[in-house]
DNA sequence: TTGTACGCGTTATCAT
DNA sequence: ATGATAACGCGTACAA
């Protein structure tokens, strides 16, 4: 197979490669015939520029980055095509890359930013952990967007953050049980070992919501998910929930820091028998579409992930061309009331 | 901010470009303590190779790129999973790109096989719509896994092709709701337009079985989801079924030829008083984890993705390394039967 | 063991 | 409007 290159289509033309580069780029300086001869023959011999000689040679891309920590979660897709119809808009293109839950995002966007000619990187998702020095190497702005808490010793000026305050949201859910009247309220958490991460933060705020209330907590209640399942797949809380079920503690309400979670431990709910929300009131987080389509439909906190999303992109282009400086915004989410909850009689 | 070329590094260490190239690379003809020192400058200055450099001038990658055309397609993600885990063991790189609806799934993996330097490609999802023409093109080895139907006229020595024949077990699917009885089997289907889409088979097979058991199609009981939606999405089914009831047309069966049109469907009758599997027996396609937490838990069609999964990716290793020819491989899906089904009573 | 110099494919600058 | 040529940053043959 032929794989010609810029070289053998000027060739092949009678004509310059810069003549060719131009008739590729849309440059102005180009009489229209020559143009369309040597589009033709690119069509003809099937050429493709090389991107990555494109990128060596190209000062300036006109592109940013969203960097996603873990895949396989649905949550994401929806912002990042939000924030994909935000770069059209700009004229700005997006690279896209999931990264493994071992990856280390950062080495990451500093290699997209030189291989890429990045201007702007969005970070999506994940645990921060990094050191301010590290992250003085992006030579680029960026953004956080829907990650864990960012410690409190690094420089504000440095990033931007765009959040909601999970331990307030997750009180907030762990109130309304309480309100409800339930006062044996069982946890579901994964991933709550590392000290800034969302499951972490959301147990946090279930201490919260209890300790305001005055009721103890009971440590028989609290459920860590295991190390060796998927850490938000709905068997990892269908086993967790078993295992609670089997430890013969009682509770009458469940609340697990995924939706997730929540449906697979309503499921282990229904198998042992337990009515949902007749026998317990079973709640989850994040507001994902699964959670109002199964029965009964599940109460949830959501995110407005959309304005979210959206803010995220913009900020990112404002501090990109200079407008803005670097701002931290927390966004308030809402407590969605389904059928899985309900009032203790 | 100073970004360092492996230039700048020779010139800090006073050593050549070259010596520094052997350091990065881990080549063996190198003194440990020159290595030693240009590893700490290298780390000292924050150096990052660029990766469109060294494309370009590497002849050769050992990289193969994964191509997912729909993202939000849970379905997959598992699937890279295990193709990632045999590129490890055979020392491959892996680059995963995912691809809009609108996008060219061709054009995308000319670029890429330039840029990378890729040795193979496994295109996974989505319609075929290309000419053989187009196809001759690719210059590297490439396998489909789990696309719609490859149109006869396409030379089967140019690919390789690794599915199930959703036409076949789609009619499976309906032929097992008719031997419970089931004689009204309204069908959900998306996508039907396109000639080898998913949809479309997995439609014909639905004919093929009411034929087969001389049932009477009755075009009021096919409901194609409305364009406008999102194609496979919870949602759509929910609206789809809803104007299914709304037309009052009978039915003790509901067929989706997705599990999550499938649960949107379930979610549209409970709201409407009929109980599943009581009233009305629900079946989907897929076998998503989803399908066996819900409740009652999904009656579907599982592909074997795993094995799937592995074979596509050890297939095209070993077309790469020539030991094997193309294939074209159909594997038998099974059928899950759950809760959601019954036999009339 | 190390350094020099060339070329990968492209774009941009400068002549013409 | 067009063509020659110098970068871009790196790997590698070849020379030392």
């Amino acid at each position: 197979m032929f794989e010609p290159t810029i070289k053998d289509i000027a060739k092949l033309c009678g004509v310059g490669v810069s003549t060719v580069s131009r008739a590729i780029n849309n440059h102005p300086d180009i009489n229209p015939e020559t143009k369309e001869k040597i589009l033709q023959t690119i069509e003809e011999y099937g050429y493709v520029p090389n991107n990555s000689a494109r990128n060596l040679k190209r000062a300036d891309a006109k592109a940013i980055a969203v960097l996603v920590k873990g895949m396989s979660n649905l949550f994401f897709a929806n912002m990042i095509e939000i924030i994909e119809g935000e770069c059209k808009k700009k004229h700005y293109s997006m690279e896209l890359s999931y990264l493994e839950a071992d990856e280390d995002e950062v080495d990451m966007a500093q290699k997209l930013i030189k291989e890429k000619r990045l201007r702007g990187i969005i970070f999506l998702g994940g645990i921060f952990s990094h050191s301010e020095e590290k992250l003085k190497k992006l030579s680029v702005p960026f953004v956080f967007s829907t990650v864990g808490a960012i410690p409190e010793n690094i420089s504000k000026s440095l990033y931007s953050n765009i959040c909601v305050d999970d331990r307030r949201e997750s009180k907030r859910m762990v109130d309304y049980l309480i309100g409800l009247g339930h006062r044996k309220i069982a946890i579901l958490v994964a991933e709550a070992e590392e000290e800034h991460s969302i499951g972490r933060l959301r147990l946090e705020g279930y201490y919260d919501a209890l300790r305001d209330s005055d009721i103890e907590i009971n440590p028989r209640l609290v459920c860590h998910t295991s190390q060796k399942m998927i850490p938000f797949s709905m068997n990892s809380g269908y086993m967790t929930a078993k295992k609670l079920l089997a430890g013969g503690e009682e509770f009458t309400a469940l609340y697990a820091v995924a939706d997730t979670l929540a449906i697979g431990a309503a499921r282990a709910l229904y198998e042992a028998g337990r009515i949902v929300p007749r026998d317990v009131s079973v709640s989850g987080y994040d507001g994902i579409e699964l959670a109002n389509y199964v029965t009964p439909s599940l109460t949830t906190i959501r995110q407005p992930i959309e304005r979210m999303a959206r803010d995220t992109a913009r900020l990112l282009f404002d501090i990109i061309s200079g407008k803005r400086q670097h701002q931290h915004i927390v966004y308030e989410a809402e407590l969605l009331e389904r059928e899985s909850t309900r009032a203790i009689v």
